[in-house]
DNA sequence: GCTCCTTATTTTCCGCTGTCAATGAAAGAA
DNA sequence: TTCTTTCATTGACAGCGGAAAATAAGGAGC
């Protein structure tokens, strides 16, 4: 994270503490006593670290005449002060750019869209940076501060140094992205892959909130996968990770743009649908949501195409499942609104793939609107402030067994 | 771990001891001020943490003339004392108990086999007993007690609670054999995956130590998997992980026992070799020996069969890399006496279909002589003795981001 | 209204850890 | 011998988090 000017930080400086915040911020209104017990620390612990949090205003004391115990003092709950700092989240496209303006507990209060003229780095800086002053905009008419900026561009992005080494969609290489863009806007910024990002915003706000290990895949004009083992998101030693789509399910199938044959993104991206469902059908269908329609309509070249689609997708998250052991995989992505046309081919696949009890895994559909993209981006820009203090566990020194 | 006597105990009651002991271990010796850096702690903390270790034996300090600074005063070596502990390591195959006697440094110096009457609990167990009998003998010729036993079996093992959930290959079901070993024993007892019990010597002891990502993986009667991620070993949710073999690497390959077609075991595993080598050859091979005898004499169709193995193991590799981006990738296992005959379509494979940087992930071969899975179970025993005290970070409470 | 019981939270005390800064130690160099 | 350099140790200290005791806030029984 890059932080030009010397915003307040936030007020967390023991790692306790920001666990505590955490697990307040993932769990919505706890007692102390539930905290405590979540965070493995004791009451005392959670009572000293809220106070300060309390009176600077990031944590609200509330009483819960519900969840009253029959007997005894009631409890008091605590939760996050959305309200307390915004977040502005941008997520980089081919065509466009999406921001997002969020409170603190990553809800987004304004969404709004920017095309964009060309995927030159000066080009999409200068784009992101008129969002995000359309944003703060925003926020002033709120009257909080924005306390970061996150953004989320597909491709190998180090969030350490905020530098996109590469995207092949963009064509960037090795571009301080973080640097450049709060050197443009003044704010804390916060760079990381898309889909991370996605998996990051699960892993706080989402379906992935408790679990140790978790997969996001996303379905649409690419094949993605966030991967959470050992309670943190994946980065890969070279920014690689995640690759599902290009887990190879049929090495005499189509060809993928990433040279191979077979990969599930040449099979069930939007790109490789339309491609099959034309030639399946001979109707010249212009996008995903024509190709689906004639599924729809129980044209048989078409719904085969999704049969095969869903059958690369389940074998794609068997792989995973194999090889990680997660608790739950979480299918989203815009492609999901022909969910209905392949979720039980990926069932049927990920079953007869699953080796034994990697088969109890748990899988879940989310939809995914588009803003959700930018939202993960935002949901970086939190974690970063959440830790902008000495609260990395472990800085420093090897990673240790 | 099952620890039924009351053994004296490893004296590193804190997070910072455990893991300085760890990193003299790994490392070999060591200066104070390079554990210090190394570990990410101050020299002082190093010192007063070394001492109490020196004082129980399990460090000793050296000079060591070389490593002298052209100026100043002398570095003194601090290394860990092999002899001042033993353990025993023990791996159940189908037809045979390996145990292995080994110091605190987890060098083997005893190696004894024994052949397994029948595969029930009740057989394994007695014939496992009379082999730590046997090594026990040995180390009480040594005068050090031994401290720990560790025991690696194939299948879904759950190593905190000491149970085999399910092994396919011995047909057991919910076995305490932690508990039970424990009893017959005497011994402090940790059980654990063989695969998993190899992936942990090689983070301790070998090709793994310092990285934070890594992947082993064995080819031999199974092709396995132990993945390394955040520095820890991954377990799955459900115990199974690592399941590289079972990826499917041709939907219209042959059958795999596990009921699909194509895995990477139902190609490049020894009986899938030796089937195919009969098949393409027509010579009745006994053995993945005399297969690769054939195909080392230049017979066409045996060479085939191991260009296609190869070719599958690269790409079950590339599916982890793709997925994960480890640092290296370690080969191991019986079937790389045949290494010659594959390494090229291995590593071909994998350049092919690894994507983006994760091409860049370091590939490793280490010789797996069979003692070695007896060394990996001992191994982990190691790992349980260091750590058994107040020493798990992060016990009890969720896992956080 | 008063007392007792139960549960939640806070306070007080305390030990422990690890850092900082200063000091000691052990060479070689001047 | 004295200085310089590097490694190691010590003492003072601050902070964290746990345990247990104390306090708070109800309801129930009388």
């Amino acid at each position: 994270m890059s932080s030009p000017s010397a915003v307040e930080s936030f007020p967390a400086h023991t790692s306790a503490a920001s666990q505590i915040f955490t697990t307040v911020l993932s769990r919505g209104p706890l007692t102390r006593l539930e905290v405590a017990r979540r965070a493995g620390l004791s009451a005392a612990a959670v009572t000293r670290a809220v106070r300060p949090l309390i009176e600077a205003g990031y944590l609200v004391e509330d009483v819960d005449e519900d969840a009253r115990p029959a007997l005894g003092r009631p409890a008091n709950l605590v939760r996050v002060d959305g309200g307390r700092a915004l977040f502005i989240g941008v997520k980089v496209t081919g065509d466009t750019i999406i921001g997002v303006l969020t409170d603190l507990c990553c809800r987004i209060l304004v969404a709004r869209h920017l095309p964009l003229p060309a995927r030159a780095p000066e080009a999409v800086l200068g784009t992101a940076a008129e969002l995000v002053r359309e944003l703060l905009i925003e926020a002033d008419g709120l009257g909080v501060r924005v306390a970061g900026l996150g953004m989320a561009v597909s491709g190998e992005v180090d969030r350490a140094e905020g530098v996109v080494r590469y995207s092949p969609f963009l064509e960037w290489r090795d571009v301080p992205l973080a640097e450049l863009a709060a050197m443009t806007t003044g704010l804390p910024v916060t760079v990381d892959n898309d889909v991370r990002a996605l998996t990051v915003a699960e892993q706080w706000f989402g379906a992935g909130v408790g679990l140790s290990g978790f997969a996001v895949v996303t379905v649409g004009a690419g094949i993605g996968c966030g991967l959470v083992v050992h309670g943190r998101v994946v980065a890969g030693a070279h920014g690689v990770a995640g690759e599902i789509g290009h887990v190879t399910v049929d090495p005499a199938g189509p060809r993928c743009h990433c040279g191979n044959r077979g990969c599930v993104e040449a099979i069930a991206s939007d790109d490789a649908i339309v491609r099959q469902v034309r030639a399946a059908t001979g109707v010249q269908v212009a996008d995903a949501v024509a190709a689906a329609g004639l599924a729809h309509d129980g044209v048989g070249g078409a719904r085969q195409v999704y049969t095969r689609a869903g059958d690369a997708i389940g074998r794609g998250i068997a792989t995973v499942a194999n090889l990680l052991g997660p608790e739950r995989v979480i299918i989203s992505g815009e492609g999901l609104a022909a969910y209905d046309l392949f979720a039980d081919h990926i069932r049927a696949a990920f079953a007869a793939a699953a080796f034994g009890s990697a088969a109890r895994c748990d899988i879940q559909t989310r939809p995914l609107p588009f803003d959700e993209w930018a939202r993960g981006a935002a949901a970086t820009a939190i974690q970063s402030f959440i830790r902008s203090d000495a609260n990395q566990r472990g800085r420093g020194g090897e990673q240790q067994p």
